[in-house]
RNA sequence: CGGGGUGUGGCGCAGCCUGGUAGCGCGCUUGCUUUGGGAGCAAGAUGUCGGAGGUUCAAAUCCUCUCACCCCGACCA
């Protein structure tokens, strides 16, 4: 390809819409173009890189069995109403009427086209297993699309559902899944991390997350490097702390701390570690009952620990907790927020339940608010000044440092991009859908689902968040959107020049690399910014000087300096740069 | 949805507080020079100042409403 006949729309300046590096690289390198919010047209240079994840895509689910296809991105309601996701999705999910005025959606997946495709052609476990997958549009009217392409709400996912006579076949099919996403993602050339996820409601063994790992990351992971335990922060398991609790050593005490209100405040005045401190917090359960009170939770976790909303959710009662406000929790403890604790009468135990993490449970001498505005309790001891926390609960966030559940080791925390994502469904939309086959007895048995996607718009952005310097974007080569570039210097002055890299540009393509041939009439140091910005990972250099001596010049993307080649090894030169496939 | 912010040639911004000829840089057009890392000089073109209403002799500037977009929180590929 000729830059002159291709559309390169490169921008000097970042617009103002920008924040994050990939989605301000995406634009200066004329890869998309804003259309509306989370709305974006590809223009032909970020096409290409697109169109080159997706053939690494296909060409693996192919591999691993699985049959592509292409469902339609208008749904009709009624399939929808039939999995009940229709009334559980919300505002995301994107609803019109057509002139009839009959119900569509817009497609987020396609489960209940598949399943109703799969119930209406797969009759007997002799068609089983099954995997279908689509490369195609999706659309969510995400509450807040953010960093251009990674947070959009019209993108392009992978989806793939695969169909089963029994559990043990979908584990399997579950983990040749797993296995092809790491095929996959180590072919793209990117640093990534499979986690096991939140299986919400549906349990099982099944779900992984598939994160690119970057700084800007928004999934925090945690991980063991003395073994594979990785999982979402969300799920990390905190376990209990490996020493008993050690005895008491002082005797509980009533100190002043005049307005500081936090475990932070608090340490810093009293000159104690932030570690030794316990700070509380009160969850609200409102009942499902008209005139009820809403049930209180005081929840206990050390004072440089975080609450791990999730987990706490699912412990019992607290499924849809709030948290109180400052009216509850005056009215249940008598004091402002900022000095409660969990010493106190039976009058207020008798009004909440205390749940204490697993670390303030072997906790000693620590101190606490008094239920006392302007006071806090130091050496404070369970069994000797409170009784013995009615319930202990793993309800933080894991921290570096802490030992990996598996026992291995310990964890440490890296920041991620949700890239892929794989899930054993089951039979929820099966059975909601009465997706069921003949086994051998001739019985009707509901199927066994998995479902597999990957954000193929959202690895181009992390890719670059991956891979970028101060010049713009440094592709992995499977992923580029051409592999090497060809720049003459006075391609328009000299017809030797011009020659000869028109005879190049002819053997590379000849040999098969996809190489673009800049013959814009700018001045080179145009061409090179170009060319680095938009992240071609090989550059070959012709030059009035380098012909008179028989040799072009590479720089592969990264390098510092480049090299001179002679000019007939070039072509078998640049294959080899090339190479893995 | 809640909170914060921004809308001025294609892009990045100044001007707004204190109302009075709409400006700068980049880009674009033409010419000359230049030609190994985003060139120089000269001459040009491009604006309903997001929209609507109001105040005023006069509004980019003040007031009201509205729309769009961006950033921070609960969700997901």
């Amino acid at each position: 390809m000729k830059t002159s006949r291709f559309f390169i729309a490169t921008l000097k300046e970042v617009p103002a819409e920008a924040e994050i590096v990939s989605h301000r690289l995406m634009l200066r390198a004329s890869l998309i173009r804003r259309v509306s919010a989370g709305i974006y047209t590809w223009l032909p240079l970020g096409l290409r890189v697109l169109r080159k994840v997706e053939a690494v895509v296909r060409q693996e689910m192919n591999r691993a069995g699985a049959i592509e296809l292409a469902m339609p991105v208008v749904q009709p309601a009624e399939l929808w109403q039939e999995s009940g996701r229709w009334q559980a999705y919300g505002p995301e999910l994107a609803r019109f009427k057509d002139r009839h005025e009959r119900d569509f959606v817009l497609q987020p997946t396609s489960e209940e086209v598949i399943t109703d495709l799969a119930r209406s052609e797969l009759k007997s476990y002799r068609q089983l297993p099954v995997h279908f997958y689509q490369i195609q549009t999706k659309f969510r009217d995400e509450r807040r699309p953010r960093f251009g392409i990674m947070r959009a709400r019209e993108f392009v996912m992978k989806d793939g559902y695969s169909f089963h006579a029994d559990h043990p076949g979908l584990e399997r099919e579950y983990r040749n899944m797993h296995d092809t996403y790491s095929r996959i993602f180590a072919r793209l050339g990117l640093r990534f991390r499979a986690v096991a996820a939140d299986t919400g409601a549906i349990g099982g063994t099944g779900s992984h997350e598939f994160h690119v790992l970057a700084e800007s990351g928004e999934d925090a992971i945690a991980w063991c490097a003395q073994s594979d335990y990785a999982a979402n922060v969300e799920l990390a398991e905190a376990v209990a702390p490996a020493r008993p609790r050690a005895a008491a050593t002082q005797p509980m005490r009533k100190v002043p701390t005049p307005e500081k209100k936090t475990c932070e405040e608090v340490a810093e005045l009293l000159g104690i570690p932030l570690a030794q401190t316990v700070k509380s917090i009160v969850l609200a359960a409102d009942p499902e009952g008209r005139n009820q009170q809403p049930r209180l939770f005081l929840l206990l976790l050390r004072g440089d620990h975080q609450l791990n909303e999730i987990k706490a959710s699912k412990l019992p009662g607290l499924a849809r907790f709030r948290f109180a406000g400052e009216a509850d929790i005056e009215a249940a403890f008598g004091s402002r927020a900022g000095y409660i604790g969990p010493v106190f009468g039976a009058a207020t135990r008798s009004a909440l339940t205390v749940i204490a993490d697993r670390t303030v449970a072997a906790m000693a001498d620590f101190v606490c608010g008094a239920n006392q505005a302007d006071y806090h309790l130091t050496g404070v001891n369970w069994g000797r000044d409170l009784p013995e926390p009615a319930a202990i609960a793993d309800i933080r966030n894991v921290v570096a440092g802490d030992a990996s559940p598996d026992g291995k080791g310990r964890l440490e925390i890296v920041r991620g991009i949700e890239v892929g994502h794989i899930f054993q469904l089951r039979t929820k939309y099966s059975e909601a859908m009465q997706a069921s086959y003949l086994n051998e007895k001739g019985e009707a048995r509901p199927m066994e689902m998995g479902c597999y996607g990957i954000g193929i718009t959202r690895v181009v952005a992390a890719a670059i968040e991956q891979n970028h310097d101060a010049r713009g974007i440094a592709f992995p080569s499977p992923m580029a959107p051409f592999e090497a570039c060809l720049v003459p210097i006075g391609y328009h002055k000299s017809a030797a020049v011009r020659e000869a890299a028109v005879r190049l540009y002819g053997e590379l393509a000849a040999a098969g690399i996809d190489a673009l041939l800049e013959d814009r009439e700018e001045r080179p140091g145009v061409l090179f910014a170009d060319m680095d910005l938009i992240g071609i990972p090989h550059r070959v250099v012709l030059s009035e000087r380098g012909l008179a001596a028989g040799t072009a010049e590479y720089k592969a993307r990264r390098d510092e300096k480049p090299v001179d080649v002679p000019l007939h090894a070039l072509v078998s030169y640049l294959k080899e740069r090339l190479a893995p496939a």
